[in-house]
DNA sequence: GATGAATGAGCGTTCATTCAT
DNA sequence: TATGAATGAACGCTCATTCAT
């Protein structure tokens, strides 16, 4: 029996739990269709599948806490964005995200699990945790974005919801509809019918609703400049 | 032992098998985040488990089957009031969206579960079948509403794939996050973080793509007609 | 529904049960392994899966059903050998074996199968049919045998036991260990201490034990004639 | 839950591994017909079905693992007795067959079951590995017993089948046709014609098979010193 | 703190048998 | 008689979780 070291230091345990949601990462990535098993995740991070549950209360609350740290950083990548560059423009949002979230489809993977999991075999404490986190990043950007773009108040809120729901959705037909697998099967005529250019599709649907949102919110200045 | 009357004609086993599709679609509506176990389905058909097998080759065949009727249910109306109306407007598409898909969560919820399927357990004819099936429709549609709406050619499939994908994303954001039963626990401050209007929202967010590209095309006649 | 002629002479339903036993052997052919399932037998028989419980109370009669009719055959022609030629010997009898038995694997393996059923799930009156039936043809024949290899009275009967033993067991062997798949995939050497020579090993041991069998009962006969 | 003492140490492993194939083997005695289930299996092994799969990768390879241990304890005696004593004749041979072999029809039945197993459901290095170890016992004792009887080099594998043989048909006919539960319906005649003396039929015709080979071998080496 | 052996409810699927048509 | 749709007990196997060591 190897034993490993023991985390006895508040930081060593920090780092263990860190490991395990490498370790749930890697997985999600090699099997992003099934949320493995607790064997496999405790042989790829090393430990024993009893010492799983010493850092994770259940397996969805390593599932979710694997979701919180995907989303927390993207949203402390955004912030440091916002807060470092004076010219934070739409293009430099539309490569964070793609560089963050579209191009991980592991991701989206787990986001898509998750989505069953909050609202059932999670302990309400931690469903209002992760999102009372969650919701806060959500409202310090969008009102960020709010101020950068010049957009009505909470617009930056429900265009970082619209654009997550295009790249979820967007991953999930191309999973789905496009598989390379069959690309080959099916009459080319047909073929394109189906998601084929995943991150480029994704892009175009979210630049156009900023975008959109961005030329109406300046109208709207200009008229209001106008008018008065 | 009680035996259900026995589906004799034709007529009767498609009756039969679509009361095994209602029931697994209430099932969904029930539980969006499992899919149920067949035990669960078989009862709730009101038939033995084994019953299941003869009009299902296995569990994954009675989901892609739901999935199925449901777009083609999608589609067939589509068509039918692409057909029927002289003036078929982005209102009407919106309309028949919201009416068919986003306000029919459990059919978004069968929708996220397809995808880690198709691709796994199921033969590959079935796939291939589901999937030319799918496209074929897609084509149609697409190309129908690049003739109503003036858009150049195979816009109307990307944009009606978009949009699939907004409302995919966006059920799955509003029942992870939004979910009601949360609500009155989170400062209302941070509630407001998420998706709580989700059919007004995820209308908006298909209506800015569909104008965009509409506005766009009408624009590049004007100055095509401009310039020649 | 395609319904067959309804067999309503006795005849008919004679023949029609050899239809089915027919299938069951061709299927037991194919699949030595497996006793096949219902039904697979009732579409190999072209008849309905219900129409062979007209004919068989249970699976497990179609199985006896037909290990009956093999065992019958055999000594029928046993039988009929004995009765015609003036010189039937040991060769007539062990080639009458090979043909017979141990080149038709399949009633080898039903018998096999048949083992495990007598004493279970067959209602008694059917067991003590079947072994009143092959006893009385065991004793027959095992008589006939006494008298033209001049062997002690009982002698033909244990020995045709014994030879019946040897084909069961060595078909087993022969397809346990000595199967073709694995004999390029063993060492050359030890694949050689496997059955590899099926029918003539068989052979060899039975003709082992008849021939010691009737030289005894000969040197038997010669020091009783000496010491008279 | 009243959970087991744990097999933390090798050798408790071992020792629960051996606890289970006891199991298998009681269930092989008392039903020798079925391959019994991994539930009664269990129960009897006093083990959840789970740790069942913690021993074996499945239930075919409990089956064979059941079966490579009567092998070789069986080729394990051969050995000690072919090594300890000076005088190792026919009557020990024989006599270990009886004891190891013909009075265990578990293992008989066992060997039946096996039949149909290896070549399916098993994995081809399970398999191989089982017939590797199974060939070298049998080429080591048939080449030591070619040295005490003096038989021709491959007569003595020869011969272990063969007598493995009549053992398993034995068996099965006896099983069979010889039940002693009909015994008593039976026309005393007819009954006659059964395997009445399952260990003393089987006994002598491997005694024959034998005795016959060395003699043979006896013979032929008289004649080539006479003839030299 | 760490381990991993043990648990057992639960799953998808099969198939011999029944019986209304 | 013949049909085949319907049944449901039974099966092999998985895996999240527990807890003695």
């Amino acid at each position: 029996m190897i034993v490993r070291a023991r985390a006895t230091r508040e930081e060593d345990k920090v780092e263990r739990r860190r490991e395990i949601l490498d370790a749930a990462e890697r997985l999600f990535r090699e099997r992003p269709e099934g949320l493995a098993s607790m064997d496999e995740l405790a042989e790829l991070a090393g430990v024993a599948k009893g010492t799983l549950y010493l850092y994770f209360p259940s397996k969805e609350e390593v599932l979710i806490g694997l979701h919180e740290r995907n989303m927390g950083g993207f949203f402390a990548k955004l912030q440091a964005a916002l807060a470092a560059g004076r010219r934070f423009g739409l293009e430099d949002l539309l490569g964070l995200g793609r560089k963050e979230l579209v191009e991980q489809p592991a991701r989206l993977a787990l986001a898509s699990h998750v989505v069953g999991l909050t609202e059932r075999h999670v302990p309400p404490e931690t469903a209002l945790r992760f999102k009372m986190a969650l919701g806060e990043q959500l409202l310090t950007a969008g009102a960020a974005l709010d101020r950068v773009f010049g957009l009505p108040e909470g617009e930056g809120v429900r265009l970082l919801n619209a654009s997550y729901a295009i790249m979820l959705g967007m991953w999930q037909l191309k999973g789905c509809m496009g598989a390379e697998r069959y690309r080959a099967l099916l009459e080319p005529k047909i073929a394109r019918a189906f998601v084929n250019e995943y991150p480029a599709e994704t892009d175009a649907a979210i630049r156009t609703l900023w975008q959109g949102a961005i030329d109406k919110a300046a109208s709207r200045r200009r008229s209001a400049r106008r008018s008065a």
